[in-house]
DNA sequence: TCAATATCATTTGCATGCAAACGTTCATGC
DNA sequence: GCATGAACGTTTGCATGCAAATGATATTGA
């Protein structure tokens, strides 16, 4: 009888298995999704935005950044964009005067509501591999790794 | 007694109960932890390339990238940056002249075990808040939606 | 054989996403 | 009142991530 050494640390690492590498593959499934089905040429964050200004009305560009989980320097280069499309209007806070207020342009109002259905419809292609029970759980599991 | 006309498209629509928001908010704390985890400076996709590397030892560039879902725009600079490190080789492929053959440096060989390391610490981390069993189902109905 | 097709790698353009540094403005506490 | 520190927005630099176009090379099927 002999012992074998074993290095473990090269054992048993299965890079599909991360939770991390899975992650990444299931964003760009989703992505793949998102772009097939959204109105308007919007991209995911372009998409939050928007959603989050219909439901908040007049934000600071920070605070707006931090309803949407972006960075100040994205959440900037987001709302550059949008202000270009015509679908966001920022102003100057004559309270604040650090801080540029956003909201929503009516061109901006005009597509809520097409948005949120596509947004439903996104959301529900992404989890169709999934039955109802099995969405749940993990909508429930993924809220708890935030 | 009236009955009211209600735009179902507006109503419950909560952005932060939606998959791929909820996917792009996971991501951004895994990534959080893997950078304060992570040796050698490396990215996510860098990691990635290395132990995909490391298990399939010569592989051209376009197969690297399907091995590690990423686009051939994206391996290439993943490919580029890592051979600037001097952590990947590529060679031209004597058979296939359109072909480049990338496998790991001596260097890049000598960092696998550390990396498995992280790689596993980083994973448990991002799982933490969850119990043994929530983590095996989570990483089972994440698999099904990738 | 050889034309149609596919694959490989590259390049360009656009959009995140974050860190770090910067100047301006505001709030706090002494 | 006023210095200290915090918050706001901007800019730069780096690294994904994908689409689309391009040129070179291989494969295939008639």
């Amino acid at each position: 009888m002999v012992t074998v050494p074993v290095k473990t640390e090269n054992l048993d690492y299965a890079l599909e298995d991360q939770v991390g590498f899975m992650l990444r593959v299931a964003s760009q499934r989703h992505a793949n999704i998102f772009q097939s089905n959204i109105v308007g040429n919007l991209t995911p964050t372009q998409f939050s935005t928007i959603i989050r200004l219909a439901e908040v009305g007049k934000v600071s560009q920070n605070h707006l950044g931090r309803l949407t989980a972006m960075d100040v320097a994205t959440i900037k280069g987001v709302v550059d964009r949008l202000k270009a499309k015509g679908l966001i209007l920022s102003e100057p806070d004559l309270v604040d005067k650090r801080r540029s207020v956003i909201s929503l342009s009516s061109q901006g109002e005009s597509l809520v509501s097409d948005l949120k259905r596509a947004g439903r419809q996104i959301s529900a292609e992404t989890l169709a591999p999934l039955n109802a029970k099995e969405q749940k759980t993990l909508l429930g599991l993924l809220r708890k790794i935030l």
